[in-house]
Order: C-alpha cells, then sequence, then structure tokens
DNA sequence: TGCTTAAAGCAAAGATCATTGCGTTTTGTT
DNA sequence: AACAAAACGCAATGATCTTTGCTTTAAGCA
C-alpha cells in the first residue's frame, strides 16, 4: 500500500525500464487516455506489468511520481524583473499558463487522489515554496514591503490549483487579481 | 461517461433502493474502505451491482453525489453575529472543523477526481459561494468595508479545501489567519 | 573476472470488475 | 383497475486487473 524503496540499482536495465515508464505514463496522460492502468502503461512501455506492481502501490503514486519529475526538471526560472509585483505577476501567469493544460489537470487529479493522510505535504507545494521564497526574499533585499511566503502559497497558488480542481476557468487575468489581493494586504 | 438522467420516479422502491446506496456509501466512506466500487457497495445496499452501473458513469460521480447531498441537506447556517470579522471567523472555523474530517476529506478526493473538463464549476463551491455572498452583504448592509465573494472563495476557501487536499495540516488557527488577511485587504 | 543479489521477466491462477440481453417488479398515470 | 414505461434483478460472459512462485538477467562490487 506504501511507496516501494528506493531504487538501489539506477543504472543500467532498471535506468531504462523506469524511463520506458515515465515516457509511457507521460504519453498517456498527454494523449488524454482515460484507462490508465499498470497493465497499459506497462505494454506500452514494452515492460512486464509485474514490474509496476511490484514498484508502486497504485497507478496514483506512480503518477504523482512522474508529475513532480515533470515539475521539478528545472526548466522554468523565476522571473526577476526588479518589481515584486511585476515577478509576481509573471510568475503566476506562468503557473496558470501551466496548470491550465489538461496533461497538468491530469497529474494534479493524480496527486490529490495519491495523497495520504499519513503523509503531510508533498513535493510540489514544496517547490512552489521554494520559488515563492526566491521572490518574496529579493523583494525584502530591495526593501519592498512584501507578503510571507505563506500568504503566497495560500493566496495565489492554493486559489490557481483549486480553479483547476474543480474546473473553474484560470487564466492570465485571474492569475493577476490573485498577485493583486496579496499585494493588498501588506499595504 | 456522462451522469444518467434524473429519476423520474422518485418514490417507492426506487426511493428505498437509493437510500441504501447512499447509506451503503456513507458507512464505507465513514470506516475508511480503501477499496470502494460497485460491486461493494451494491452488496452492503443490498441492492444488484447493475443497477449502479446503470446509473452513474463511475464511482467518483456517485460519491461526488453523496458528498453534495451531505453537504447541502442544511444543518449549518452562516454564523450572524453582527462583526464582519466575526462572522468570517466563525464561518470559517466550521469549515476548517468539517472537512478536515476523514470522511469529507475523502469525498473531497472524489470529488476532485470526478470533474471533468467539459464541466465547469461544481454544486459544493456554489454553496460555499451563497454563504459567503450572506455574510459579505449583510456587512455591506451594516456599512462595514467588505471583500468581494469571490475574494471570500478565492482566499479563505480555496487555502481550505487545498490544504485538506494536498494533506497539509488544517485547524482553527490557520482559518482564522485565512480571514485576517482577506480582510486586511479591504483596510 | 567472478559473486551476490536486486530487479525484471514469465506464466498461471484467481479475483474483481464491467457489460449486456432479457425477464420481472412496480411506479406514476389514465 | 389497467396500462405503459421505468427501474430493478438475474445470469452469463468477457475483459481487465492483481497476485504469486519461480526463473532469468544483469547491475554493482570485491
Amino acid at each position: 500500500m506504501a511507496d516501494r524503496v528506493a531504487a538501489s540499482r539506477p543504472g543500467g536495465r532498471s535506468g531504462r525500464v523506469l524511463t520506458a515508464i515515465y515516457t509511457s505514463v507521460g504519453e498517456l496522460v498527454g494523449e488524454g487516455a482515460d484507462k490508465i492502468s499498470f497493465p497499459v502503461i506497462a505494454e506500452r512501455a514494452g515492460v512486464n506489468p509485474t514490474t509496476l506492481y511490484r514498484r508502486w502501490a497504485d497507478v496514483n503514486a506512480l503518477l504523482e511520481e512522474v508529475a513532480v519529475a515533470a515539475l521539478t526538471r528545472d526548466g522554468e526560472s523565476v522571473p526577476d524583473t526588479g518589481s515584486l509585483q511585476e515577478d509576481l505577476t509573471r510568475w503566476a501567469e506562468i503557473i496558470a499558463r501551466d496548470i491550465a493544460r489538461p496533461e497538468r489537470t491530469r497529474y494534479l487529479r493524480a496527486m490529490v487522489s495519491a495523497r495520504v493522510e499519513t503523509v503531510s505535504g508533498c513535493p510540489v507545494t514544496e517547490k512552489r515554496g521554494e520559488q515563492a521564497s526566491e521572490v518574496v526574499l529579493r523583494a525584502r533585499g530591495r526593501g519592498e514591503p512584501a507578503p510571507t511566503v505563506e500568504q503566497v502559497l495560500d493566496h495565489v497558488i492554493a486559489p490557481l490549483y483549486h480553479h483547476v480542481a474543480f474546473a473553474l476557468p484560470v487564466d492570465d487575468e485571474y492569475a493577476r487579481r490573485l498577485v493583486r489581493d496579496v499585494l493588498a494586504m501588506v499595504r
């Protein structure tokens, strides 16, 4: 039921198999497949289903892992324009555009489903926290009044993800509104 | 795949069957059952599985229906203390305590999973919007400066649900903090 | 270059889910 | 009371899914 242990043999065949599985998941999610199961993922990856059953507790756990990997493999750096308002706005817009994509929505659902009561927090939220911290600290370094990291997470990130989770519209305008609101708190 | 049509025969046997199904779902969710499927629900309800397959698109759709019913059957009225700060705080605390319960968390996950791209919004959010509207309108009637309904939804409700969805801690203190933040916007 | 063993493959068996056609019950209406 | 349609039950069937024991491969290391 819980996640399996970390791989103690990351290279060679094991590595190739893992890559194939990740790729398979990515393709399936991208295509909007409605039935994503271990056997289906395994077939496309050219791998034996047993491997999946033995390594992950369930499909959502695997989906979450892939989602985190996709988000964590940096490519997106936080905006640094010299203005808190501008940094936050651009950052929020980037996130809004990103998570509004159908694949991301799918991953989001998987992450919510995969959460267990005993486990607190998730890598994605932590990642967003780090990014928020970066922006906030820079602003404070410039002497600008800035919200706390928690406030940014609660009032910009949370509403964005909430909208996606409940299929409510998410666009740049909405992202900008959230940033306006959170900045209004510190004035 | 989509939800079936509304029942055109609400009484008698059909009504009893529906009640039995709802009860069954409630019990299973309450017990924290990990495998909730149509056959399982049906057996406990003393009903034929076919009935479920024919009426609901999938398990999550049924779970969402039960969740909405549980929330909508009023019992909880919105606080009316004469002070916006007080009303919002108490209301947020009520919600926080409610959704922090394991059963509610389970329902929340189901609602997120049940959402489809083509469908926008959900009954629960609408319900919260009505409640927020009530509090906000009363405050304005008294001449108090008040946030918009959207602001309450984005900055109080969304963070609460977000925390629950990602297994982050949710308590009274957190609820109060959110209310403080949203009120700070309008000053 | 071997050795050890983690990790993957294979195959079989069982469990559960999901679908479908058809007959039966029963609701709501005339 | 009688009818038509809706809703449910039943049973058979096929499709997946899931688990398990055992074998084979090959990664990491001495």
